[in-house]
DNA sequence: GAAGTGGTGTGAAACGTTACAAATCGCTTC
DNA sequence: GAAGCGATTTGTAACGTTTCACACCACTTC
């Protein structure tokens, strides 16, 4: 564990002052052959490599931002990160990814910390309707872009996916196949996103569908248990599901297959966001593709202009999901007229 | 976006010097119970929070570590970011997460770039046996904790799973019910833990096991792809499979179904990782479940304790695996003897 | 009354970097 | 030969913090 290199020994080994390593470093054009290749070889030989920190806090420009989600295990949001971290990686800058672990009180503690630390700018999701952070985000004094979860009062730059596209393609798919009875299945309402889609599905659907809940899990358990309570209970089953997520619909489809219960022959299932296990499941999951890479790719760029301050080509970016059908969706087996 | 609060501001707002405000910031004990009230007050008015790049600068610890990963958006990965990420929140540090592709190069690239920040230490699983990063790192001037992929001529500090385990457990499971035509079906063997596994296997097996190799893809698809392979090529299907990990036995389960071979009547199969969705696939998968969360949290503690300079428990952390024996796995048809 | 003592407060010097203005040189231009 | 120029190099002052040694005060202690 040496000591670190710094400008200073580069500049004594190499018989220049700081400034002129700094300019070599930096591509100063005005610098003599002969002396940049002094100082070149000099940097090669210490194993200099400046000090990000301490440019941080020259330039007040610390090349990084901050990036704050409420679930990090999910596969979801995984796939933002990956996706946020290689544009940012590609224009130079490093990510702090903070979990929020869905609570209000956490994002708020991630927000503060992660900006005490100087980023350049802060990429988040919010956790639920309830925080609200939606204050505290336009009081910062760095650029923020909220992505997915984006609260109705929030005002500032953000990306996110058209809800009634997606609720409209789901349940058009279903009706289009002929289901009458259709049930959606609802992720805990205080994220924005649900509630929105809860919204659409109940004014599509028109009164005639109707919403199964699931406890505070959002996951393959919320899915799979939901739907038990409902075959425990005895009421008549719908035959088109729609669930909030992939990983319901797979939790679903587990408690249906316990039941013996057929999909799609007697129950279709609809899920959100194309997770990459819907392809591979028998019978493969029909679903509403988010454009999730596009999204993320789309608020860190966004954030990247914001930051230089370049015009970002739009404050509010909507993006457009896509019905892709697998085999979890048939015609249901006696028409109701 | 107003400019930022500094010591400064609040010094001379309270009426007080830097230095005490400083003092009075970071608990100092002898401050008079007037003056401090006076300096809080400032703080509170002008909501100072402090600059922890200048901080970083002044005392050489930034309060942040490098989290290095060769694939961010799968599913394993995820969990372990999460997991280090909460330790290390809870311990005042924030996390740079880069993400290595899989590539030597980029791994190199990540360490430095990450280095050059000046975090206080790094945990790095690394991408592939090829990448001689190993040297690399035992020259990093802060702690490096490896984990999961821990290079043979590694001497450093590090945190893994026992593959031999891992291997016993599988194998010992088919062999218990009666397989004898085992296969494995293998990553990409430049992985460390994919090698030693393979190793394992085969000593274990005695000649008797088969390699099925995938193309570069170790996920869903390659999984996928070589049992439609198998499959295609006509020749002998073993009874038992052993997947290096579940994506890949999904995706072997998946090109079973499709071809009409039933799981476990015709063929049995077991992961590796206990990736949650096992649990609720049909039929439910039998894997040996890596303690990954546990992996994370050993690792990122032990790399605290190095920072800290305090003697972590011990340099080298193995931990042992679990079976877990679900509806993938049952006798063979018809026993060979 | 001189010499400690322990509680409070402070100014100046770093940490490694970059921005800026100024200095030096050899050359051309009038 | 004075002035002006462009190319090259440099010293100095920040950025916001913490560290350090010292200063001050009101006591006690000899």
């Amino acid at each position: 564990m040496a000591r670190r290199v710094t400008l200073r020994d580069v500049a004594d080994r190499a018989q220049v002052s700081v400034t002129t390593v700094s300019n070599v470093v930096r591509g100063w054009p005005y610098i003599a052959a002969e002396t940049r290749s002094r100082v070149e070889d000099a940097i090669e030989v210490l194993g200099y490599s400046p000090h990000s920190i301490a440019q941080g806090l020259r330039t007040g420009r610390t090349q990084a931002i901050g990036l704050v989600v409420p679930d990090l295990a999910s596969q979801y949001f995984a796939v933002m990160v990956e996706t946020v971290e290689t544009v940012a990686q590609q224009r130079g800058y490093n990510v702090f990814v903070v979990n929020s672990r869905n609570s209000p009180e956490l994002e708020i503690q991630a927000v503060e910390q992660v900006t005490s630390r100087w980023v350049d700018g802060l990429l988040i999701v919010q956790s639920t309707r309830s925080a609200n952070t939606s204050k505290h985000l336009s009081r910062m004094p760095i650029p923020v872009v909220a992505m997915e979860r984006v609260p109705q009062d929030y005002q500032g730059a953000s990306c996110m996916i058209d809800n009634q596209a997606i609720v409209r393609m789901a349940v058009g798919h279903l009706r289009d196949l002929g289901h009458r009875a259709i049930a959606m299945l609802v992720a805990p309402r205080d994220i924005t996103v649900v509630e929105a889609r809860v919204q659409a599905f109940l004014s599509l659907t028109q009164g005639h569908g109707t919403l199964i809940p699931t406890a505070d899990d959002f996951g393959l358990h919320g899915g799979y248990t939901a739907v038990k309570r409902l075959l425990d209970s005895g009421s008549a089953l719908p035959t088109g599901i729609f669930a909030s997520n992939d990983l319901m619909a797979l939790g679903a489809m587990r408690a249906f297959s316990e039941h013996g219960i057929r999909v799609p022959k007697d129950v279709s299932i609809v899920g959100v966001d194309d997770i990459p296990y819907c392809a591979y499941l028998t019978p493969s999951l029909t679903t509403v593709r988010q454009p999730l890479e596009l999204l993320a790719s789309a608020g860190i760029t966004m954030l990247l202009s914001l930051i230089d301050e370049k015009p970002p080509g739009a404050q509010q970016i909507v993006l457009l999901p896509e019905l892709i059908v697998r085999e979890s969706t048939g015609a249901p087996r006696k028409s109701k007229r």
